[in-house]
This record gives C-alpha cells, structure tokens and sequence, in this order.
DNA sequence: TAAGCGACATGACAAATGTCATTTTTATCC
DNA sequence: GGATAAAAATGACATTTGTCATGTCGCTTA
C-alpha cells in the first residue's frame, strides 16, 4: 500500500513513516509539508491513501482534501489532530474525508490506516462520543451578516420557541406593538413573509 | 487479542471465525448466537473484544451492547449488520458501540478489529456519508401514538416548510378550510397553540 | 439650541390564522 | 340500492399577525 504523509513538521514526518512502515506492508512513498505541495503531489504520485495533518500553513489539510477528491473522488484521507478540534470534524466529513484521527493514537494507526484502506472509516475513539453534539452546530450563520440587532436576536429565538407577540412582549418588556415592529424588521431583512417561516429558518439555518 | 463473536447464524460466525484467525494475531474465545448468551459469557470470558450481529432473537445486538457495557464500561464493541440499516447507526453511537461495520466489507474487518482494539472507532465507508442526516432524525417520535393521519403528517411537513394554508391546499389538491381543520386538528392531539408553535415541535421533537 | 437619529410605542388596517358547527362528498359494507 | 362512517368542504367568527404611518423620548452634534 502506497501512503502519501502530509505535515509540516518534518519531525512528525518521520515518526509517522517510522510507525508506518513498521510492518513492512505499507510504504510510504511521499512527504509533503503543506496541503499545496500535496494536491500537486497526489496526482503525480497516485498513492492509495493520504494521511495529513489539518492545521498546516499554505492550504490546511481540510482544503486539501476537498482538492484531492476533486483530482480523484475514491482517494482515501485521513486527517490527523493534535487534539480534539470541534470545529474541524464537521468539515472532515462534508469535505469526504474518510477518517480523523488523534496524532496520539499513533499506536493503532497502521491499523487505522488499513481499515481505512479496507474500505472502513475510522474516528478516533473519544471523537465519535461528541460527534452528535458536533453535528449539530450550526458553522456559518453570522447575524451581522444580516444586520440583524441583538434585540431582535432575542425576539427571533422566542418566536422559535413558539412564543407569541404577546408572550414575547411581556418577556422582554416591551409593547406587543414594538415586537411587531421588530419581527416585521427581522422578517424583510432575512427575506420571510411570516413567524412560521422565521421559526423555520432558524432551525434550518441558525440553531442546528 | 481475544475476541467473542456473536451471531445467529452458525455459518456466519465461522466465516467471522476464520477471517478473524487467519492473521494469528487474533484469538476467537467464544461463539455465541444470541445477544442474551453473549452478556452471560462476557462476565466469565472477558473477552478484549466483542463483535456482535445486530439482528439476533432473544435480545438484538444493541441491548447486548448496552448490557455488556454496564459490565464493562471500558468494552469494546463492534456491532454487524448485513446492509445499511439506518434506524440503527443512531441507536449503535447512543449505546457506546466502538464499531458499526458491514458484513460485506469483510476483507477489511480484522483491520477494523484492531484499529478498535487500539482505540479507535469504525464505520462502514458508505454509513459516515449519511451520518450527518441519520443524526438529525429523531428515532423516537411516532406520528401513530398521536393519532396524526399520514395527510395530516404531510400537513405538518409544509407547515414546517414555511408554507401558507392557501400554498398547501394547492400542493395537496385540497380546500383551504380543509388544511386549516387538519392544522387545528394537529394542534389539539399535540397540544399546540398555532402553526409557528407546530413548526418549532417539528425542528425539535421530529425533523432534527 | 435645534436638527437629526435611533430605539420604542401607538393606532389603524388588511390579511392570515384557528375554531366550530354544519354540510357535502366519498367510500364501504350489508 | 341504502345505511353508515370517514374525509373533505363550507361559512361564520374571534384572534393573531404583519404592515405602515405616525408620535414620543433621549441622545448626539453641528
């Protein structure tokens, strides 16, 4: 099995080319240190699996990998972490990346790599334990985006609670009047005709 | 390693058997052939491993998971299943299973063993795709213990979709009066107030 | 100081919504 | 066929909702 390893530090480089080739039945048959130099790499090389860090100057790992099934949509990455980087999950996944492993799981790594290779995905072990709660974060809603006030912020999460003018009014302190006058606001800024429909939004937009 | 293989099928646990052997590195302890009989072995074998079938008579592979897991919190598991049995994969993270792997992907399953026996966790390629949306789908709501008729279920679906009474009337042919009796029928079986508040029990107890 | 601005409020209005009692339609079974 | 029940529709009504024009208050600043 031919590996392509990808990481900025030479250091780690070696290390995981020494774990690697341990056994004898993987061979690592390039040694990148940035996700650029690895996309330019891959198609050259054609290696059965990449192995790559996330965090790398000049093109992090994520985008390589999205770079990489572009070139070839079977390719094979797995994304090493130092530690448990929450935010980076999500991404590994939609990107396509068949596995995310600690770097400190080093010990099953060649195993890791074979399942992979095998077809498998592999996590490592304490991810998947908050990959629910990882799943459902939303990344990308800004607010400012929007110019949506933080007053109005508040009143959009009440009304996905389900609350009515009224209930919302009282809550916050205001007249039922004003919150009309601010869902009316928040409704054409965000481009909605109605409560039910900001409700929606905020579920498929904001809060998941 | 020692593992347990559990499965109904005495042809499939030999297949497993070998598979599994065929390295040397990897002891198979026990056979058992129903989740019941694999939690009362586990106590007495201590097994570094279990890979069980999922669907098995007399206690499924999920329950027996959970219970050896109460035994053991530290157990790994693997659990098995012939196809893409979506309801499933939710329940398998929920429970703790360290594994969910496909029969089919045998050629890489003593791989996958020992990546778990080194800590990491496994999926089938193909399952990890659709993680993201099997996550968000509520396995416990059932529209029947609220007596909601399957129109009144796509009522609810549109509502949740943004739509007016008049937008749903005309995408399911029926009058707009109709779609407001079933809405307000909807709402009193499910204790509602309006539809914003029908949308928000969506997102929350049902779509998500 | 007065003009300007933004946050909040008010009142009036049309439209959408939820409820209910009462048909009409439709399908089913004898 | 006719009795029956479920599904769909109707009409009337009270509320809620969204919009808009307008008004008040406090603050900045030219």
């Amino acid at each position: 099995m031919k590996i392509m390893i990808v990481d900025d530090d030479p250091l780690v480089q070696e290390s995981l080319k020494i774990i690697l080739e341990k056994d004898g039945d993987i061979e690592v048959v390039s040694l990148c240190s940035s996700g650029r130099e690895a996309v330019s790499a891959f198609a050259e090389v054609k290696p059965d699996l990449v192995l790559s860090d996330i965090r790398m100057e000049d093109m992090d790992g994520l985008a390589a990998t999205s770079e990489i099934l572009k070139i070839d949509p079977q390719a094979k990455v797995i994304l090493l972490t130092t530690f448990l980087d929450d935010e980076y999950i999500n991404q590994a996944l939609k990107v396509g990346a068949k596995g995310y492993i600690l770097k400190q799981d080093c010990a099953s790594l060649s195993d890791a790599v074979r399942a992979v290779y095998g077809g498998q995905t592999v996590f490592g072990g304490k991810i998947v334990e908050r990959l629910p709660d990882l799943l459902n974060r939303s990344e990308s809603f800004r607010w400012e985006d929007y110019d949506i006030t933080p007053k109005e912020q508040e009143i959009v999460e009440l009304v996905a609670e389900g609350l009515s003018n009224k209930e919302i009014a009282q809550k916050m302190f205001l007249g039922e009047g004003t919150v009309r006058n601010m869902i009316s606001s928040v409704l054409s800024k965000l481009d909605l005709r109605d409560r039910t429909q900001l409700a929606c939004f905020y579920y498929q937009r904001i809060k998941i």
